[in-house]
DNA sequence: TCACTTTTTTACCATTTGGTAAAGACACGA
DNA sequence: TCGTGTCTTTACCAAATGGTAAAAAAGTGA
């Protein structure tokens, strides 16, 4: 077998793992800031301290490090959306989501600018899961938000249109950084004001 | 002189209009969907239907096809910014922003798209623009909403994030359009729906 | 310690990529 | 129709890129 590190046969070392785990953060580094056709090996091989063919005996090529990512991407990123409880406070229940969106914005900045990239691109790699993931989870939680309003707990809204605005919003602080690094004085630049604002924008909309 | 073409001396004959017209397009295509470093010569080329040394014929290179587009877009990216008049009814103007920006993303989504990119790789190549340019006029802008508040016209908040989360909820239409292709069936993916919810969004939000 | 497996390195390779040189084709006024 | 400047093509290049083969090195259990 040419390498034993794709998933099949038997349980991965102890070095399996680390070096797997080691390429996947450099690769998710690169990924990140230069989408998929403008990463390349070499950048990817230098940012996680190894060989390039080194590289290649863990992944079965470039295409597949992506894949690997984008797999485990989509997992973290849908968690806090499962996490809303039909049952729960409504408006404490979306502004929990929000927040969790916020903090994951800002804790895991790459994760966000690898998902949009690959959207920016036409979600060539990524379609399968959002039609298989992602449009479920969406229907069944717009679901929900409906059923909020229609028993009067929330104002009436697009429930659609109100969970793109809060992706929007959310990672909007992760994807354009470098511009709102630009634009905000370094002491405006914490978490609270973004945190604030949005708990205020959403909070008037949801208010019946 | 290599190429006359480079802005310099005279000016550019009917021919040389319309194939530097044809390679930025072109260029526009490639470039907002792949990046700078994801895009290829060979591939704008191609889109041009021309052959590319005749793009370099126009162009000193690919950097110099990048800048171009990106001092291009500048322009009819602020513009909508600036159409802002603070003399006029607050939310009134800060609705039509809204709108006008909304327009922009649904009719130009390649600008978008080559604008986000640029800021998702941590705009090496626009940040002198933006704190030239963009800086500037947010601040202005930043300014003459904080006065309206000041007049009670409108509900207080932070002007720099309000600013932010139009731009977000905006440009996700054009940025997001693979995901939201997705997620919403075609009958409601029209724009009269992202319009109506972000006036909702932000009448509430606004409204003393 | 020794055989055997896993990991890493060295040396390549074909293709792609940004870019150039120079010869041709073309337009157009005199 | 001819000459001169504009535009386009053909034929290249050196470097970068994704990837491979095989040998060398490091582990590892008996």
């Amino acid at each position: 077998m040419t390498h034993t590190a794709t998933s099949s046969t038997k349980a991965p070392s102890r070095i399996q793992q680390r070096n797997r785990i080691l390429i996947l953060d450099a690769a998710l580094e690169v990924f990140s800031r230069h989408g998929y056709r403008g990463a390349t090996l070499d950048q990817i091989a230098k940012q996680a301290g190894l060989s390039k063919p080194n590289i290649l005996y863990y992944f079965g090529g470039k295409e597949d490090i992506h894949v690997t990512l984008l797999n485990q991407l989509m997992k973290t990123w849908l968690d806090p959306l499962k996490e809303m409880n039909p049952s729960g406070d409504p408006i404490k229940e979306l502004l929990g989501y929000v927040h969790r969106k916020l903090d994951m914005a800002l804790e895991l900045p790459r994760e966000s600018r690898l998902f949009a990239n690959e959207i920016l691109q036409g979600a060539p790699r990524m379609r399968p899961h959002l039609s298989a993931d992602l449009k479920p989870l969406f229907d069944e939680q717009s679901r929900v938000i409906s059923n909020w309003m229609d028993a009067g707990k929330i104002a009436r809204c697009d429930p659609g249109h109100l969970l793109f605005s809060i992706w929007a919003t959310t990672q909007h602080y992760a994807d354009f950084a470098a511009q709102t690094e630009v634009l905000l004085p370094e002491d405006e630049r914490r978490q609270d004001g973004a945190s604030a604002y949005l708990d205020q924008l959403f909070i008037k909309l949801l208010t019946p």
